[in-house]
DNA sequence: AGCAAGTTAGTTAGTTTTTACTAACTTTTT
DNA sequence: AAAAAGTTAGTAAAAACTAACTAACTTGCT
């Protein structure tokens, strides 16, 4: 998929738009006032708004192949590539946080600031409680303690954001207690002393 | 907060409504069909509809809450307990679907199958790319065999997206690369053999 | 070189659909 | 009788999109 300049354009200012409010915030209204051009005008360039978010997608995914090809390619050995694609990934996602917005949004109210209130308590006070599990499993010796407890808790939490996507992705159809299984053993043998 | 009986049902309804076809199909009068009454009468029990899913948000939570205090409080080591609430958390996330499309709501793309087709193919790209540098790593030796490439790739995966999602939620103010390094020293330290 | 014909990229002025929500009235419950 | 919980019939605003037109360029032909 290529694309013209202006569409180019276009995607770019759809960027912004979802990096200034969220997804809401791109409608083909405010697209066309920050194209300074009118609405009827981004119909040239694509054929529905679909297109427009569809291009975002591939242009972005695009840019991130490219950048992780050069890694993959290099002399490194694969510890050293896991590392500079992390790095990678990390300053692409800082320099474009409308991506974060697009791809990791994590739940649909960024426009409404009274749930996105409730959202971030309710992820918050999850987090507070792993970490303090940890911290007391290091305290009993029964987990290792060179490393601390919010770097765990993040690799906990993160399994079982991921696992849940997968299941989500597969529609709802892998065996998510089976993958929960998997996971534990997993983090069982990473946090044991 | 507590609840009338209808607005439980209320909440109950909108939670199936978005589990079928994400939130973007929680709509007053989709609910009031569902709920086989007119759409004002839904105002006569909640005052909009931010107020509909906010509620729908803190009664999952109260109930998340309660299943994990249980957990807490028994006489179980901390990793045990940290097992039981990872099997309590896929437990209930699986009968209560919904609940994913809300608050681990991966795109805004749920509705449109152009679009998740989209993400669901970068997203499984990324996968298999990291599965296979871990493979090669586990073949050179640097990175250990006692687990399978899979599951350190959700580790990975899984860390990457709840860092980006802490930055997100501490609106982009966060030092994401700083996490990033954190990061992946605890990655280091876990995989290496 | 000059010009008719077609293409590209924009405009204004709308349509249709859907949204959340309200006013005013009626029925049911206590 | 009064409050609670419904109804019908509507509004206003915003959404994506379309029809019809036009100015400004390429392009190919003589």
């Amino acid at each position: 998929m290529t694309f013209t300049k202006r569409q180019i354009e276009i995607i770019d200012a759809s960027k912004d738009l979802i990096g200034e409010k969220g997804v809401q915030n791109l409608t083909i209204k405010n697209l066309a006032k920050k194209m300074s051009f009118s609405e009827p005008a981004l119909y040239r360039h694509f054929k529905d708004k679909t297109q427009i978010l569809k291009g975002l997608l591939l242009f972005h995914r695009e840019a991130i192949k490219n950048g992780i090809f050069k890694i993959l390619d290099s002399d490194k050995n694969a510890l050293e590539k896991i590392e500079a694609v992390l790095k990678f990934k990390f300053a692409h996602v800082e320099k474009n946080p409308a991506l974060v917005m697009v791809i990791f949004s994590e739940t649909s109210f960024q426009y409404c600031s009274v749930l996105s209130k409730v959202v971030r308590k309710i992820l918050d006070q999850r987090k507070k409680k792993i970490i303090s599990l940890i911290e007391s499993g290091q305290n009993e010796g029964s987990i290792r303690s060179d490393i601390n407890s919010e770097q765990l808790a993040t690799i906990v939490l993160g399994g079982i954001r991921t696992t849940i996507l997968s299941w989500r992705l597969s529609a709802f159809e892998s065996d998510l207690k089976a993958e929960g299984e998997k996971l534990w053993e997993t983090l069982e043998i990473l946090f044991k002393k």
